[in-house]
DNA sequence: ATGATTGTTCTCTATACGTGAACATCGTTT
DNA sequence: AAACGATGTTCACGTATAGAGAACAATCAT
């Protein structure tokens, strides 16, 4: 760990535990979940509170993440053009299929939907919106993983393979090989992969350069999804393939 | 300045500096800003980046915010009880005013619109959600202002008074008063203070202590409230009212 | 080609960081 | 009440390190 700011480094891996829990957290459960001393701790959070990254509740003492993280997160959307740019692809597709529709994006080793427009179907799947999750793991994240490199893909596999139901996919070999499938017909779709009773089904989106960093994807439980599956993904790949050409592709 | 972590402030108030920019930024446009030495700038963004707090184009070296920011602005929703629990009153209002329908909270001296319920008319006012305000600003903000501690109303009222219309307030004296005012009625009405042509009517909601720190609005076009702004006025009372006692105030 | 930008790397020293322990405040338990 | 255990907060100190500044590399414009 060369040239890092190693008192940085610790503000972000404090601010980055409030993902996992629900509740306000002490100085010493953050000093124990960060191997710091407490004394180090406080001067973080002193700092971060300064700043509006985080807050402290006067009543019990406890600190939580602070507002400023809301203006900056809403930024993060703001500033991303494809989000702004796939919206109205995103509600025509929600509008003709009535399932939920997502558009998910890759960031480093994971995925991310940053944008949805859910089923209207009093029975409908949802999913949270701005949680990674690993690229392995969904209809969506696969349609994007499948275009990457080799070496992103083995460096991916070779880690630990969540699941997420008894027919997650698991073995590594497998998983490739699905993806090699992806990259032949040009989208994905599974059921019960990710959740159960649930199917997805994903269309890359392709930059001017052709490399993919999104996808669309339409998902809702299978026996409404799966008997009209041939249409979804004519509808899905008609949107990725105009988005993509909108954006300076040139290829088929 | 003291117990502070210098570093950590610096990374704080780099990634700031991009609320105020809406393109991508360098090192030595941050440097400037921030007044740092470029290798400074340069250690902090490898740090952030390495924890998904800032990403780089490969295509021209410029950084942007990172999607990890995202995470952390949406948690800090999911952490507020408060918008979750407004929710259904919000839904209420919006269904039979049709007018824009906000939850605004107070943090450290700005105003923030955590939640808003769009008008369904096709001719109506957006605000921007998640963008620190000022507390004398609007109808909303300063429902919530008037029932803070003098030294609180006085600080930021010594502080520099920003305009956004030639009706703005800007006598403190004067923004006194009217808080004085709005404290004694229980409500706030204003028209061309924020926006031209659009009048806001807003009631502060209060939690199991009696204190004030979030309200209720109504927004839109002057021409369609302030013909009914009796009504209006009487329906966010009535929301505030029953969402504080639900929270426990015992008050009138 | 040249020059003026950039982003990145490097060396070095003042200092700011993180530790560890002491102190202060809580609730609980006995 | 009194003693305990847990908290959050403060402090002093030595070492690791953060930030300055200059050199380097890589662009882009002229």
């Amino acid at each position: 760990m060369d040239n890092h700011l190693s008192s940085v480094k610790n503000s972000c891996r404090l601010l980055k535990t409030f993902l996992d829990s629900d509740k306000e957290m002490g100085v010493s459960e953050l000093s124990r979940q960060l191997q710091l001393s407490k004394g180090a701790v406080h001067k973080l959070l002193m700092t971060l509170e300064s700043e509006g990254f985080i807050k402290q509740n006067p009543a019990n003492k406890q600190y939580s993440l602070g507002y400023t993280l809301l203006e900056l997160g809403n930024k993060v959307l703001r500033n991303h053009d494809l989000s702004e740019f796939a919206k109205p692809f995103l509600r025509k597709l929600a509008e003709s299929t009535n399932e939920l529709v997502c558009l998910c994006v890759q960031d480093e080793f994971d995925a991310i939907y940053v944008d949805k427009i859910d089923s209207k179907y009093p029975i409908r799947f949802n999913v949270e919106a701005y949680r990674r999750f690993p690229l392995y793991a969904t209809s969506a994240a696969r349609v994007i993983l499948a275009f990457q490199d080799d070496e992103v893909i083995d460096h991916i596999l070779s880690g630990e393979i969540r699941t997420f139901t008894p027919y997650s996919l698991k073995d590594p070999a497998g998983i490739k090989e699905r993806l090699h499938a992806i990259r032949q017909r040009g989208y994905e779709m599974s059921s019960n992969l990710r959740n159960e009773g649930v199917t997805g089904i994903a269309a890359p989106i392709r930059d001017a350069n052709g490399a993919v960093n999104a996808s669309i994807s339409i998902i809702g439980p299978s026996d409404r999804v799966v008997p009209v599956y041939q249409n979804f993904i004519d509808q899905v790949l008609a949107t990725t393939r105009e988005i993509s050409s909108q954006l300076g592709y040139r290829g088929k």
